[in-house]
DNA sequence: GTCTATACGAGGATAGAC
DNA sequence: GTCTATCCTCGTATAGAC
């Protein structure tokens, strides 16, 4: 205490910094915020200290904050839909399709584990406006018109398309939501999001929709 | 406009009230707003207006927006615990067990549509802090037990019963949580919330999970 | 039991120095 | 591009009249 260098009683200063720099570090720091607490109840002061930035920056970069929550979901959603536009090029089977589509799903979310997370908090919270505004075309539309397709070649079993369409999403990305409370179970060791967990994860939900789906 | 009466420039009122007539109405606003927004984006105004009560009341009788919150997560949940404590009592097997669970879990959430939605943010945020503080016992453990049961019987296909659980407990919620983002597709006409929709969705999770689990 | 008024802090956003 | 300081609204909670 008290020794009077050039720097007094300012600690972990980084006052030279490139937008390359800040710009990605507030959209880790404001993903890992919103996934947790939703769009309103997320803090921007939170958002600042976790990036290690002041709160102002999110400002400037970003105008609002409804302006970066836009920049997580649009970055969020980028893995999604490139996995998924593969599923639909060429001229599968319909058994093909929904397990091609499943599998790139879940290693999409795999590989982004906090992205189903902030994608159901938006559609419980937000009532999807926000995934219209961005023009994020509908999963549970194109999933439901290749549940039809099965059905009317005799590959899946009769149902509604509507409801399976849900239930295989719901089956694939409730999981990562369920998470932090699974972790609290007594007795349960194992952390549900590591790696190993994941993996579990994809092939129990394959399985599962294998059975289920399939004649 | 300006008829000079009794009661001037006071609309709306109720002087007269009853514990027994406030209460309930606080409450079913609460559970109305917290589904709706979670906890912590819940403002007490709403819940207020919505019962068509002063704010201070939700003070008077619930202390803080806290206690009011975990007023309405053990309202919640008695059906749930009602339900699923008969699934256990008799000399059922594996397979009889787990399809007497899952109808009453869908039974109850069919009549309680909001509570599923408010467990899973309450999961999501919360971390799952109040079940363990109210004493509520975890749903996962007793299905877990459960498939573990049909697995070895060979009533069920081999699977990881955590996973397992999660999946079944996942599929009979989720559609609940989706429900604001579904009715937001454009071209679909019906409210997946109305009564035909969910019985709708009961019996398509049904055979999902008759078909999915058992050999 | 119900209402009005208000204290008090938190949080989004802006202005302006460096 | 980054920081400090500040404005102002909103929201929880309380005090006290009726």
């Amino acid at each position: 205490m008290g020794y009077a260098t050039a720097a007094q009683e300012k600690p972990q200063r980084t006052q030279t910094r490139d937008r390359e720099v800040t710009v990605p570090a507030i959209l880790a720091a404001a993903e890992i915020e919103f996934a947790t607490n939703g769009f309103v109840a997320t803090r921007t002061e939170s958002i600042a200290a976790r990036a290690n930035v002041v709160k102002g920056l999110i400002f400037h970069y970003f105008k609002s904050k409804e302006g970066l929550y836009e920049a997580v979901l649009v970055r969020a959603y980028e893995p999604f839909s490139g996995a998924l536009d593969k599923s639909f090029d060429k001229g599968l089977t319909a058994t093909e399709a929904l397990l091609t589509f499943v599998e790139r799903l879940l290693t999409a979310m795999t590989e982004h584990p906090l992205s189903p997370v902030i994608f159901m908090l938006e559609s419980m919270q937000g009532s999807g406006e926000h995934f219209r505004k961005l023009g994020m075309p509908s999963l549970y539309t194109r999933v439901e018109a290749l549940l039809k397709n099965g059905i009317s070649t005799g590959e899946f079993r009769e149902m509604d398309p509507a409801h399976g369409a849900i239930n295989i999403i719901g089956l694939c990305g409730f999981y990562f939501c369920a998470a932090n409370n699974v972790s609290h179970i007594p007795g349960r060791t194992r952390n549900p999001l590591n790696r190993q967990s994941l993996v579990r994860h994809a092939a129990e939900v394959l399985a599962f929709i294998r059975n289920g789906i399939l004649k």
